[in-house]
DNA sequence: AACATTCTCCAAAACGTTTTGGGAGTCAAG
DNA sequence: CTTGACTCCCAAAACGTTTTGGAGAATGTT
């Protein structure tokens, strides 16, 4: 409530003292830091953000800008994530903050914003893009940052990454393996690092099994987007009998296609995320996600080992993919 | 990039100068503020927020804690809403973020930490309780602030709602026209405002109608939560032929149940919030939402209304709730 | 010529904290 | 008595900005 000239005045002490006892510094005797500390609790006193941060040259804060563009990021596992994350910087006095795109700007302006402005000391950037704007900025600032997906910056960067590519190319061949040979691929906008890393996958697995890569339909990484691609390949002369999708949102406007074209029960498919909402599904989604226990924590770590300079190439992680089997991967498979 | 005193010294001018001209003051001649725009357009200088805040004695800031507890906060109305509405508010030079809540820490200790330490000069709450002890917080602290949702609190706040009252009791008088006399209602979690008011909109109802309120089971405001609700309330001798429930996340949680328990087609079901997930189910997810066109607008337009210091009651904002008619809430009705 | 007015500009203070570089006082050893 | 070490405290500077309260020059007015 009160600052620390005000604290001081009313302990018969000065500013600094004060502000070492606080500070726990080992020149301000036991008991005058405790009477100190006492009175801080009584009057409530927190030091003053704006004043602390200009004195120490440091923000104290950590930003990830939050994609409002075409499709959501998967709120529940993102939000874990940050609190996971949030709960370990905290624990090295960094606050997190979230910070969405006004209309009419872009993710861009906002780290420029935040970053020129010196309101943060890192950032933390989700949803890449294959060439990616925010990264190349952030590296031309040489300010520390890790991203949530990869890029194709020349530079390397820290990110944490799912292996798409490996997931889909399993997932593809797991189809192949249960006798499927029509196997489509419904893909995200391949702008994405995700999106283009996923469909290569599929891709990398029909030509290893020497099957043909037309059955393939893009669309926004949204329900409607899943659900316009889905009927796209269902017009296709010859129809798929399994699909891969890129995210689990298209998977389930997808599952309405088939409901509305075959009753919802001929077509195999999968998508990519694990949504708790594929649990309650009809049928049931099965899906993928990202291996690793606490995401949170590795991207805080990570993030702390960039702010203390370690370089780039040393915080880069790939992690596997494994497979959220539930019902609709396993459809019967009829004779063309 | 560079320092007012640098760019001052680079023109030959003093700090204040260079200020006030940045700032369009008309005591700095136009040919001098040209060309100081001109040089920190070169060297692309943007003023340190530290500084800046610590002079101007504002955060220029407003946070909003995201509630991380048990339901997320329907993501796409919510993110949608807050671009809006940080859009608004940077127009009037207020920044907005997100505050996430690290693991181990409540939402009312962020409260006090961007509070105490002066880190916004206003806040949005959202997901508000009954007994909102965020809400008693930043009253007791005088800080101006904006709830997406009611609470019981005896001294008035500014707040947006939606009128779940007369929507849930609508919905489920309606029920009552379609000849439905065993009318369900799957409830959230009491404490929230939001769940209470649409319980006792049911419950209103059924009470007009002369009808028992029995039928009525409470569960987590997720999918998991409604799926639990309706297999309680299936599991009544007398089952009901309709059911009302508090979210859509609840409703599609129920929808499950409903397939397993009776192939899904029999009951009628309604939810709430309008997620764009609802046109997906099956069957596709009869459900209500609150009116009103640009909610992030109107969030901003009450914040700073309350940060000029206009009074809590003439903040209030009270939406009507209209319905979003899709296939679920028109199931045949069978004889009992 | 004397005075008021307007136009530009600036030095200095202030915001609240942390940190630097000592300054008293006490005590024990030389 | 002097010296050095140690303990406890503090004045002042610094962080980078905005704002206050003029100063000096040019222009207009009497």
């Amino acid at each position: 409530m009160a600052n620390l000239k005000q604290l001081a005045q009313s302990l018969g002490l000065s500013i600094t003292t004060v502000s070492r006892a606080l500070d726990g510094y080992a020149d301000v005797s036991a008991t005058t830091r405790e009477r100190v500390r006492e009175a801080a609790d009584k009057v409530g006193y927190r030091p003053n953000a704006s004043a602390r941060r200009l004195r120490k040259q440091r923000a104290e804060l950590v930003a990830v800008t939050l994609p409002s563009d075409p499709g959501h990021i998967g709120p529940p596992h993102f939000l874990d994530m940050l609190s996971g994350c949030a709960e370990h910087l905290a624990a090295a006095g960094l606050n997190l903050v979230i910070a969405p795109v006004p209309r009419g700007e872009s993710e861009l302006d906002i780290c420029r914003r935040f970053v020129d402005g010196r309101r943060v000391d890192a950032m933390l950037l989700v949803r890449t893009k294959r060439k990616d704007e925010r990264v190349e900025f952030l590296q031309s600032r040489g300010i520390p940052f890790v991203t949530n997906g990869r890029t194709e910056s020349l530079a390397p960067h820290p990110y944490i990454d799912g292996d798409g590519f490996a997931g889909f190319r399993a997932a593809t061949l797991r189809f192949h393996a249960a006798g499927h040979r029509r196997i489509g691929h419904i893909a995200g906008p391949q702008e994405y690092y995700f999106a283009h890393d996923r469909c290569r996958g599929w891709r990398a697995a029909m030509e290893e099994c020497g099957l043909a890569t037309d059955l393939c339909a893009e669309g926004a990484p949204l329900e409607q987007g899943g659900y316009l691609a889905a009927l796209e390949l269902l017009r296709q002369p010859s129809r798929p009998t399994a699909l891969v999708c890129a995210t689990d949102e298209m998977a389930i406007g997808a599952l309405r296609a088939l409901r509305e074209v075959d009753g919802g029960n001929q077509i195999s498919i999968v998508g990519h995320d694990d949504l708790p909402m594929g649990a309650f599904t009809s049928p049931p989604l099965s899906t993928m996600r990202m291996t690793g226990e606490h995401l949170g924590a590795s991207f805080a770590s990570l993030l702390l080992r960039a702010i203390a300079g370690e370089t780039a190439e040393e915080l880069q992680e790939l992690h596997a993919i494994e497979f959220v089997d539930r019902d609709s991967h396993r459809r019967p498979l009829r004779a063309a």
